[in-house]
DNA sequence: TTTATAAACGCAACTCATTTGCAAATATAT
DNA sequence: ATATATTTGCAAATGAGTTGCGTTTATAAA
């Protein structure tokens, strides 16, 4: 796993504390994180303005992407080694645990493909999957 | 398809006028609604209130279910039949249009039929598509 | 090492969807 | 006609996320 400094380099940011932690913080989660996860595990004095910039920063350079959420909050998870600075390329599936809320990346579950259907033009699938996560089952 | 006021009759809902407009609505869209289109399309005086407290309603008894939006909104679509006032039973894929920023159910789309894996217990499967829709094409 | 500058930060105030409390109105069963 | 639970409207609150702006800081260049 990459250092968080040196990422922070490579995506021609600047390495601050607080962004250092937050890389840290992204690396050792095994589920996403939400502006309000962040600010209570970091434990910063910093400002939510903070986060909410750096998560956009982050997003922007495809280190980070955004997953779906019940509750309908903004909620990232790191991305994978193949997300390019242009390009987000995922094709996994995402998973929700309905007692704990979080939100998984399922890496080993790949997408179906669907073709473009009535008049619909796809350019892009999503699945997400719900139930109870390994630690709240 | 059944009349607005069997419907509200059917599941112990008083017959008010919004209400009925409401269902006819629903089951004139071709897309899903959010409460502000709501407002817009029935013109009508009511507080914005009375729509969500309708629409909380008509979710509870499974008339209308939640459907994915991308920017964050409470998006709802008219259930199916098969949709019992107890269980929602849907088992079609969703469409985003990245245009217009409606979302489509694609009944025809069936849902693909993931197992539980390493540890997660699914429950629940939704598959969600982006692209242009038809009339956006 | 100093200096310049763009990026990052903090604070205050704002937006906007959704929710809550409460009192008044209304549909429907008795 | 009456009683009662449901629905409605208004005002105010909540809470996530955003914006403006002046200040600080990391880093690159002199």
């Amino acid at each position: 796993m990459l250092q968080a400094g040196k990422i922070l380099e490579k995506f021609n940011l600047k390495k601050t504390n607080f962004r250092i932690e937050l890389i840290k913080l992204f690396q050792s989660s095994s589920s996403s994180l939400t502006a309000d996860e962040i600010k209570q595990k970091i434990n910063s004095t910093n400002d939510k303005v903070t986060i909410y910039r750096a998560l956009t920063a982050f997003e922007k350079k495809c280190l980070i992407h955004r997953v779906p959420d019940k509750s309908n909050l903004i909620r990232y998870a790191l991305c994978q080694k193949e997300c390019s600075q242009t390009h987000h390329k995922h094709n996994h599936a995402h998973f929700i645990c309905n007692v704990c809320a979080k939100t998984f990346c399922l890496d080993d579950i790949k997408l179906p493909q669907i073709n473009n259907t009535s008049g619909f033009k796809i350019n892009k699938t999503q699945l997400t999957l719900e139930g109870s996560c390994p630690r709240c089952c």
